[in-house]
DNA sequence: TCTATAGTTCGGTAATTAACGAACAATTGA
DNA sequence: TCAATTGTTCGTTAATTACCGAACTATAGA
């Protein structure tokens, strides 16, 4: 089966990971990742097509957002939270806090 | 003189934000305000041309993130540290920081 | 072996984006 | 009032992006 590429720690840069989180579907994925632990991608609630669901999973992966496993004929994607906190300590956290806030906001008005 | 717009805070949009921050460009912008304090456009440090400056801070300013008020001939842009730090508690200071981080990073390997 | 399931890749389209220079507007100071 | 400074707007170009369906690959299970 075909290498999936995930770029090393150090290689991760701050705005590819910055554009990978900019788009609402791959921050519903990340958010749904966090919330419920390493997905398959038949799980994400999302209303697109398959390839373009395919496509994100790969941005997101690419970013070193994501990593990527094999298992069976499922692609299982959990969050990179060790590397990324490692090399930009905090960032991912306040994303998904921010995330949540912002779902929670319609009261705020 | 024209009226700049800047969004409320609870209309500032995570993804907005994010894509805003996602732009090396833009990034380094961000960073020099920070650093340096309130500057105008033709202070900051970036290799482009000016109506392309001109462009990052209207996207800057649109999503948010920073804030423009007009002083003789000159635009002095801040952040809405403020604003967003209330809104994406952390988000800010974690992409700050995870940007000096990322520019002392040669020794890394 | 055959079928169903899960994803990926490809080709194409429409929309967005970053970049530039030229022209313009507003303000300051001579 | 005139010139310089600062920034904006406009028109264009090239590149990227999001999206889709169709065709494909790989695995699991009957």
């Amino acid at each position: 089966m075909k290498i999936l590429h995930h770029p090393a720690r150090n290689d991760i840069m701050l705005s590819t990971v910055l554009h990978a989180l900019s788009d609402p579907i791959r921050l519903q994925i990340v958010s749904q990742i966090h919330k419920h632990g390493e997905q398959a991608c038949k799980n994400f609630e999302v209303s697109i097509a398959k390839s373009t669901l395919s496509q994100h999973a790969r941005t997101l992966r690419e970013a070193g957002v994501t990593r990527t496993r094999a298992v069976g004929t499922q692609r299982l994607l959990s969050l990179r939270s060790e590397d990324l906190n490692e090399r930009f300590p905090g960032l991912l956290d306040a994303v998904l806090r921010s995330c949540e806030q912002e779902n929670l906001d319609p009261a705020s008005l």
